[in-house]
DNA sequence: CTATTAAGGACAAAAAATATCCCTATTTTT
DNA sequence: AAAAATAGGGATATTTTTTGTCCTTAATAG
């Protein structure tokens, strides 16, 4: 069980747009640029976010993406979930129905129990997720990355943004 | 992201093995039959149990599988990583490595920020499966399942018990 | 008018999940 | 001693998911 690298990739181009000045654009092609990824399958991991109205695009050069709401309003789980979806990880497919002991037309009215426990685990990954801001990723970061490197890629990014 | 279907399965046959009586085996076949599952796949989802140390196993006719501690020392993540793995849900590629702004032989000595936060929500999912016994899990379905179903599947599973 | 962009559909390749089959060594039962 | 049933595990096949490419369309800036 592992998450689609697009998670990965949406998450680290977001860190990005959220440096973007107000007003302008980020396109596909700088982002894919900078981060070493196939442009067209990146494109597909930025459509996603678009579809959940996480960013704003514009057509045209020039065009690209920015961010919908400020960082601060942006949270980790969103931008998981519009990539990887909103469904569990654990899938109840009911095997309990196949007691042989049951009666044949036996319907159980609540979930089994064993998905219960498995999705109070999945919730507590989403509370965990749903509590990180977007604001503190570029928090850490702006401390972490050596500052001549973070001022040389915000200028990289400048130079192209439309 | 979904976990696999084998998860579900060896939660399900660990919480018959743990109404088994003391000294007594229930083989593939038996665990195959009353979840309705294909036994030869179910066979390898039970082989991890008994890699990870969770079940013993004998051979021959009244062979099988039965737990190698008692529900209450049995965790669900014991469970799940044993069928699951252990890996992390999420994977960094390190694609920071390939901003173009960054010197050539620069070399990261900690890990990613965003591996990081990552990381600690898959960690808030480990914890809380860590913390749900076996026991817990026979103590809820104790009470949900219908007495009279509860009491023919104990007898189903003991006639067929080596 | 031209160049560039996002959106998205169609398709292909690679990887992972889900099985199935068969052989072996072991153990219980007959 | 023989027969039957078992776990373990290797080889292989099928299906689904992930990853990636290619191409068309509509919009937009210069």
């Amino acid at each position: 069980m592992i998450l689609k690298s697009q998670v990965e990739w949406a998450l680290h181009c977001c860190a990005i747009l959220a440096g973007l000045p107000e007003g302008r654009y980020l396109s596909t092609k700088a982002l894919a640029e900078f981060h070493g990824l196939p442009k067209e399958y990146l494109s597909k991991a930025l459509q996603s976010l678009s579809q959940a109205g996480l960013v704003h695009t514009t057509l045209g050069p020039s065009g690209g993406y920015r961010l919908a709401k400020a960082p601060a309003e942006l949270t980790f789980l969103e931008i998981v979930e519009a990539v990887e979806g909103r469904s569990r990880t654990f899938v109840c497919t009911n095997i309990r129905a196949n007691n042989p002991c049951r009666a044949p037309g036996y319907c159980e009215e609540t979930p089994c129990a064993v998905a219960r426990i498995m999705w109070e685990a999945d919730e507590a990954w989403r509370d965990k997720l749903r509590n990180v801001r977007l604001s503190d990723l570029v928090e850490i970061l702006s401390k972490e990355i050596p500052s001549d490197l973070w001022k040389r890629s915000f200028e990289w990014v400048l130079e192209r943004a439309g």
